[in-house]
DNA sequence: AAGACGAAAGTGGTTGA
DNA sequence: TCAACAACTTTCGTCTT
């Protein structure tokens, strides 16, 4: 087992927080996320989703910065919440609550709103509900730090949902942001790496990978398919092919080859539309894959099957 | 006629002096 | 702070199926 983190790295502060549930470790005092040898998400939203006393993880003994600020934002089951905590922890929410209105009540009424922003724009997207608490949680910690001056509230809501679902491995584009909640998609991005940079938050590049299968279902692809893909996508990466270039443009031309080898041809075009490409990027990192794994081969193959 | 291909010029962002 | 630079886009003409 590693050894527990005693002090946070950033500003050397002992008041350590443990989050039980997402398996971090988060500094009080600046915010920093230290995570703890990286669990692996997909299984833990699975237990998030299913099964699992509902009750007790909302209300159990850690008390955590996303509850507590949500528990304030929608004023939905404070009291019931109330019940199930002990003394120590009823006394250390009070505190808690009172300094937070002392704080500004400005900032609860944009919270307020913010967090039913994020709500809407999560569910048009149809994100899982961790990212979307993971999004409230990077909002929070932004509003109370500060950022959200200079910008707009909406934008820092959307740039803290792409960072949430970066940090998930369940990537949507800046597109699908920028259309989900109607911010330019570069102020997105501005906003996103500001907020990611300000709080310290350790986001890993994204791997084209996670973006085959969304891609794939919207271009109604068999998953052998996919499967070719991703198998594709793994060999480019071990010659780092993928290094330095766009991860959706990777992605898509290694569906595009995947779906030539299986003979369920889809045009540049249509690729390209769900990725949020051009053909122009698809047809240079098609070369690329041709050139650099001998694909030919596999393609001709099923061409002359074809006949 | 539609799709694939590639050249050329433009855009926004990163990097390094 | 500015200029060079790489990745990606837009546009457009040509070739292929």
């Amino acid at each position: 087992m590693s050894e527990m983190v005693k002090k946070c790295p950033e500003c050397g502060g002992i008041n350590l927080f443990w989050n039980r549930e997402k398996g971090e470790i988060i500094c009080r005092d600046c915010g920093l996320v230290i995570e703890d040898k990286m669990v692996d998400f997909t299984q833990e939203w699975r237990e998030f989703d299913s099964s699992e006393s509902e009750s007790r993880r909302r209300t159990g003994a850690p008390m955590t910065f996303t509850q507590f600020d949500q528990g304030l934002g929608t004023e939905v089951g404070q009291k019931s919440d109330l019940f199930k905590l002990d003394g120590a922890d009823r006394n250390k929410f009070f505190r808690l609550r009172k300094w937070q209105y002392r704080i500004s009540t400005a900032i609860e009424r944009n919270l307020k709103l913010a967090l039913a922003e994020l709500k809407r724009v999560s569910s048009f997207l149809k994100l899982p509900k961790s990212v979307e608490e993971e999004a409230a949680r990077i909002y929070t910690l932004a509003v109370q730090r500060g950022l959200v001056r200079g910008r707009s509230m909406e934008s820092v809501v959307a740039g803290a949902l792409y960072a949430a679902c970066r940090r998930h491995e369940v990537p949507r584009t800046l597109d699908e942001l920028s259309e989900a909640s109607g911010i330019e998609k570069k102020e997105i991005g501005r906003t996103y790496r500001f907020v990611t940079r300000e709080l310290g938050l350790t986001i890993l590049p994204s791997n084209p990978a996670d973006y085959i299968a969304r891609f794939a279902s919207a271009l109604k692809l068999s998953a052998e398919t996919q499967s070719k893909a991703i198998e594709i996508l793994e060999k480019a990466q071990k010659i780092e092919l993928t290094s330095g270039r766009g991860p959706t443009g990777i992605a898509s031309a290694a569906l595009y080859v995947s779906a030539l080898i299986h003979g369920e041809k889809r045009t540049q075009r249509e690729v390209a539309d769900v990725a949020g490409v051009t053909e122009v990027t698809i047809r240079n990192r098609y070369k690329e894959l041709l050139e650099e794994l001998k694909l030919e081969k596999e393609i001709k193959k099923t061409k002359k099957k074809k006949r």
